[in-house]
DNA sequence: TAAAATACCTACCAAATTGGTAAGTTTTGC
DNA sequence: GCAAAACTTACCAATTTGGTAGGTATTTTA
């Protein structure tokens, strides 16, 4: 039940990024040194966020990286399922033909609602409320309104 | 992400003892074939589940395991909790210590309240309700009231 | 009292994942 | 043409995952 690295520094980078919003193309070696994360171990995981389309990349000298869209159209979310996969606690919840015991399982409910309310919360967050530190549990808590409840 | 086999067999064998409660000490072989899970590969997990007093057994012939307390006083965090670690999506929500650079991290603040918004749900589904099939969002998401939203 | 059924214990193992490092090649601005 | 930058490919060690194998200790019952 952990995030792995690859999550985690893809936010950070993320989250510099939208920091450093007008300053134009930002080279990966001063992201790598503000966010003291191994150069090489972040040129492994953008390639991640370019699929998804998060990032516009400038080579050549004065290149760099910067986001491809505003920060408020980014949700932890999708950072998440870009870099770690799915948000499914469990295989059977995105592919119910995994599973050979899915028809009068007990359990499954709790994996297929667990993944509802984990993904209801890092959906509601985006990398502005990251930024602008607006992310509290008062706050994040009240996607509960939207289920009618 | 993921929950790991150790985690839903466990809670697996759990439920299938509450179902068995009023049959005396069930042995692992039948849990093992009407969970069809590998007797060997359980018998790996039951120690994590003693060691959390979830289990009573009985050696020799005739013996077997049975739930050392009511359905109710399980909860599937427990469960998890004894069998995966902990809860926490990251290291340093446990112990901050972990974390070089936990002051003025932007991004802790999410993992800490997913771990709080992942504890309540799960703490809040009993071995007795997973039973009973008493598991759906409705019900679960209420956990927002006692938060006081 | 012996046999059978049971939990319990110790070792081992292959595959995947995690968290990187190393050494280049290509593109571009100055 | 040089230097800075992204990009690519390859490698690697440690850990976790998901098991299997084989044996020992304990208890019931026939």
């Amino acid at each position: 039940m952990k995030i792995s690295t690859r999550g985690r520094y893809a936010l950070r980078m993320l989250v510099e990024l939208a920091r450093r919003q007008e300053s134009g193309y930002v080279p990966l070696v001063e992201i790598s040194e503000s966010q003291n994360i191994s150069k090489k171990y972040l040129e492994q995981i953008i390639p991640l966020l370019s699929r998804a389309g998060f990032l516009d990349a400038k080579l050549g000298l004065r290149g760099g990286y910067r986001l491809a869209k505003p920060a408020t159209d980014y949700t932890v979310g999708d950072v998440l399922r870009a870099t770690e996969g799915s948000l499914a606690p469990v295989a059977c919840v995105e592919n119910e033909g995994d599973c050979d015991h899915c028809d009068g399982c007990r359990t499954q409910p709790i994996w297929k609602n667990l993944a509802e309310v984990v993904a209801k919360y890092l959906d509601g967050i985006t990398l502005q409320d990251v930024l602008d530190r607006n992310v509290d549990l008062e706050r994040d808590i009240s996607f509960a309104d939207g289920l009618g409840i």
